[in-house]
DNA sequence: AGAAAAATTTATCAAATGATAAAAAAGGGA
DNA sequence: TCCCTTTTTTATCATTTGATAAATTTTTCT
């Protein structure tokens, strides 16, 4: 998916406006297992993903709870830091070798000031990762284990084959041990 | 809390500006549970909270899950109807006489167009919402619902005194029986 | 105030999930 | 390929929460 694939799925901009935009943007690639955005810190950039999955976990005394996972066209940010210049609640590790647009957010507010088009692009990129909070907070919150993760099937088929079931589990609010013990009732 | 500090907290808006958005704003006073939004339902409103105390629910088969609280200051809106002008997840019921500003929303895509600082305002709404989303998202992931209940008694001591305990059981993720089991433990 | 309705507590039993440990299977690196 | 590490499964027992019903307390309405 490419750059302005993203950019226009948020909200289509007169093509002098996403210039300016774009000249924000840089790609870049980075290794499977690395953790590129660290919730102890203030995080200068945001990601788009061009290829390859991240989740997005908080670690609470020695257990860890993923909160999403993002896949092709999806954000990586540390909200809090880029909303609020604040250190953030989530780690977000990269599952895959991934391929990323990197923007740096330090003159985006800039932009936001002086660009009506590129206030609305952001104000339009908000509400959709409010949209998409509001999905997961009620999907979190609906039904057993078990119907959770029959619909995480149904509508994520790829996931389980990219995510390992640890992973799966803490996002499902249960043990690993749990998710298979619930895999095998399933079968 | 008045308008214009509800309006101020989310984004500083020139005199001029503030006055053109309070124009589709009216005062309205509604009482104790109705339901202002509902699932079901395209709502062309949102409401600032003046007075007063809401929550947000939907109905799952028989069970009620309970989203969040608003109080004075906080917004009542089905956020998929603003957003994306469908209808939402959420119905919204006012648990008190409720004195509310009411914000016809039609008219506020055309002030996004038009004033970048109004759009800014926007896009804070947007965000400093995503960030409470964000927020009930992991508290309520954190722990089991004794600790979240006990979280819940020290970060609003009040809500205990206004809410029904059926309602903070459905927002902890439990039921009102086990709620009632765990109080009964603490004492 | 008094009656009716709603909310809360208490009790019992069943079901789901957690914690722990150990075995089996899968994946990664020299 | 083979070894080592990581992940997943399986098993056991303890704990938490749910479902249901009934009793008690609180709230609402006239």
């Amino acid at each position: 998916m490419n750059i302005d694939q993203i950019l226009d799925k948020i909200y289509p901009l007169s093509a002098k406006s996403k210039l300016v935009l774009k000249e924000n943007f840089i790609e870049v690639s980075f290794p499977k297992h690395l953790i590129i955005i660290r919730a102890d810190k203030v995080e200068k950039n945001i990601y788009f993903i061009k290829k390859g999955i991240a989740r997005t976990f908080s670690r609470i005394d020695d257990n860890e709870i993923t909160f999403s996972f993002g896949k092709e066209g999806d954000t990586i940010a540390s909200l809090k830091s880029y909303i609020a210049n604040q250190k953030g609640y989530e780690n977000i590790e990269l599952l895959e070798d991934c391929e990323l647009y990197e923007l740096n957010t330090e003159n985006l507010q800039n932009l936001f000031n002086e660009n009506i088009e590129i206030a609305n692009w952001g104000r339009k990129f908000a509400e959709q990762e409010l949209i998409k909070a509001e999905e997961r907070l009620i999907s979190r919150q609906l039904g057993t284990a078990t119907e959770r993760y029959n619909e995480l099937l149904k509508n994520y088929p790829d996931l389980i084959q990219r995510v390992q079931l640890g992973h799966i589990a803490s996002y499902l609010g249960i043990t690993q041990v749990s998710l298979s013990r619930i895999r095998t009732n399933i079968k």
